[in-house]
DNA sequence: AATACAATCGCATAAAAATGCTATGAAAAT
DNA sequence: ATTTTCATAGCATTTTTATGCGATTGTATT
């Protein structure tokens, strides 16, 4: 039996929640709140919830703000944002910011069941349409129009390990000024100049 | 109708979805080999796949090396990594890689099934427990035992952008000195002497 | 045969980063 | 009241990076 509390300013969809989610064997609903001030007034020893619905996009504090606010006084909770938006960003931050997974609310409420229950099993509720986000999120946008070698993106990698060109040229028995030469190779393509473009543009699936 | 390709050196696993996914009237199976160099050589105008369901540890090829052959050769495909580990390291780089979804060996028949016909309709098949271990991925792992103060990390931003020392001591109207002294106390931090090492810690929810 | 590109190496130089040491004022904590 | 932390700053030195220019070898393509 596991508590949920519902965190959302619309009066109509955090009703029917609390009603559907009560309804329920599985499920308790003790907090039903429509902001977070509010959820962290309401909050007590007696009503601590395993999972928390909350909206994203509350009015006043930010989505991601809000979540370590949550997060620093229930560690032990499942967060899963309630949002219209999809926008991968976003999904990234929360995620980023302690979210157990993300929920979109137009979702049927059998869909929002089964997901709460697949959460208090361990697993973390994602939508198919949501998971294709994310994972385009740290997907390669766009194949570059000059792709590299294999040795630049050695290169690369080792760049992205924190390695010096001297500890690059060591592991690939090559010289440092080959080293140099790959680099200013990657450079171009890539149009930056500096190791720490390379090393972002690679950790954000630029490359 | 899909046609699904099947890429595993396991010939048991390898026929009991073949014959399964064949029954089924939204899938045909054209191939089914047991190594990439095999799919590359049975490969043809005639059967290329909507959806390839490839062994993420075959041998002979990285997991992800493979995957950047087949995008290579087929970019339009779909990608599903099979596999018994679910090491979110790995999960990672293959999404990085390109694969479209994730799926563990011993998923029910019709789990699979159900997880291609999301698939081809333009979602991305990820079991909550793998969507878990994506999220657990991305999410700061552990709260440094000494955080970074504000400036810190307005300063590691700045790293992160790309931005010279010089570049960082003008957005915020300090002396690059300063930027030096905040510099270093970050490394102290984190244990580190490079702006590498920063970046790629950062861009990996390690800050 | 000619062209293109990948991988290798060298030398030189300017710019940037890493590090050692010191120091001051303000704010916060003890 | 004293200590700690944070943000600020300077100076000097070594190491690393960024970049310009040139060059050879092998492989693949045309």
């Amino acid at each position: 039996m596991k508590n949920i509390a519902i965190i959302e300013d619309d009066i109509e969809l955090r009703e029917l929640l609390d009603k559907y989610l009560s309804h329920q064997n599985e499920f308790s609903c003790k907090i039903s709140v429509d902001s977070i001030e509010d959820f962290f007034e309401v909050l007590s020893e007696e009503n601590k919830p395993d999972i928390i619905l909350s909206d994203i996009g509350l009015p006043g504090k930010q989505g991601d703000e809000s979540l370590r606010a949550i997060k620093e006084k229930l560690p032990e909770a499942e967060i899963v944002m309630l949002t219209v938006h999809d926008d991968p960003e976003k999904i990234f931050k929360c995620l980023q910011g302690g979210a157990s997974g993300y929920l979109l609310k137009n979702s049927p409420l059998e869909e929002i069941k089964k997901y709460l229950s697949i959460l208090a099993d361990g697993g973390s509720p994602m939508s198919p349409r949501i998971a294709r986000k994310v994972i385009e999120y740290f997907r390669p946008k766009q194949k570059l129009e000059k792709p590299l070698t294999e040795r630049e993106y050695d290169i690369v990698v080792g760049l992205v390990e924190g390695l010096s060109y001297k500890m690059i040229a060591d592991k690939y028995n090559i010289s440092i000024d080959t080293v140099r030469q790959h680099i200013r190779n990657v450079y171009r393509k890539l149009n930056v100049n500096s190791k720490a473009e390379v090393i972002t543009k690679k950790l954000r699936g630029e490359i």
